[in-house]
DNA sequence: CCTCGGCATTAACCTGGGTTAACGATGGGG
DNA sequence: CCCCATCGTTAACCCAGGTTAATGCCGAGG
């Protein structure tokens, strides 16, 4: 067992067996991401995803016209990959960088195929992630549809305060859906309150 | 079999052989309701998901300040529920209201447990719902970072033509995130052109 | 020490969409 | 047949956030 951390992280997911981790701990390789390096970008095929062992990425688009938009940021102990694109067999359409300097344990798709055949637990760990996924898309979809720019930004601060000091506010605006002007605004509004 | 047309359309999804799938017609009740009447309301624990025989709903919630935004509709052969809320284990956030009078095939959160214990298609296609289900909104993710409200409009009178005329423009409105009023603007602005 | 590149801030101006309200069309019920 | 409820339309006005651009602040590398 080479990543008690990460086993414990997944562990309250689904209870893996420890003999099971060791097969999967064989099947990955830990990798590592120089800030700015990406994990896939758009165009690659979406067979590859992987656990963020130290680091920090994001993973985002560039719409037709250029402008960047981020979905998630990942730390230690999520996940990384195209889980959309996966799920349909399609190419990614998404930029998964490092942020910083990053360490990473990646699978290719067919790992899990290998390791749901062996134990069930791998399976039942799968839809325990989707389903988790889909609650946090959820979560995002209400948040524009009810909430105006400072509310999600306030939002944010509360929900993943962690991670604020290591993104720059530019980044954290891409996630918002507004310009990096606009949080400027925002939040030196607030500070003069 | 009573329900063939389902039956062909959830075992597109995943194989269900037809004797679980007699099962699971025998653990649902087919529920008629008039139009406006509720599937599920705010409060009322999420323990409870059905498959819309015939008709229409919409999944909404009412915000603080009163402001309805919809999540979702549904027609036929479609998944009814507070699916987020359920995976939680919270009272349901959600209203699911039939736009027209309708039937659902209604079952309780328990008898998914039952099918499951009884035969793995049913497993599988749990799986298979929720990352179709987060496929989905993920692509609304997309939606809201990276288009304006006409651009929305366009692309929900592509993909979700068959409802145009079937519900209201205010309830599309309220699924896009804006008001009537700026839907309004934005259909007579494409008129025009 | 100076320079340069990346960020945040601020200002001026513009625009998409919100708000309120008046008006019209449609259609079902008494 | 008329009434009233429901919806969509249009107009006037307002404001959040976009756009562009200038300024200033580091911090890393020469």
């Amino acid at each position: 067992m080479k990543y008690p951390t990460l086993y414990a992280r997944i562990g309250a997911w689904a209870p893996i067996p420890e003999v099971e981790w060791d097969k999967a701990e064989a099947l990955g390789k830990a990798v590592v991401f120089a800030k700015r390096a990406r994990f896939l970008e758009p165009g690659q095929p979406a067979d590859r995803f992987g656990f963020v062992l130290t680091g920090l990425f994001r993973a985002y688009r560039v719409s037709e016209d250029g402008v960047e938009s981020v979905k998630a940021f990942r730390a230690e102990g999520e996940l990384l990959g195209a889980y959309a694109e996966q799920l349909q067999g399609l190419p990614s359409a998404t930029f998964i960088e490092a942020l910083e300097p990053s360490t990473v344990l990646s699978f290719h798709s067919a790992d899990l195929d290998t390791l749901e055949a062996g134990h069930p637990s791998w399976t039942q760990l799968a839809r325990r992630i989707a389903e988790h996924h889909f609650v946090l898309k959820e979560r995002r979809e209400q948040e524009f549809l009810e909430l105006d720019a400072e509310a999600r930004w306030l939002r944010f601060r509360e929900e993943q305060a962690h991670l604020i000091g290591r993104i720059t506010q530019a980044e954290i605006a891409a996630y918002l859906g507004i310009t990096p002007v606009a949080l400027s605004r925002i939040v030196s509004r607030l500070r003069a309150r």
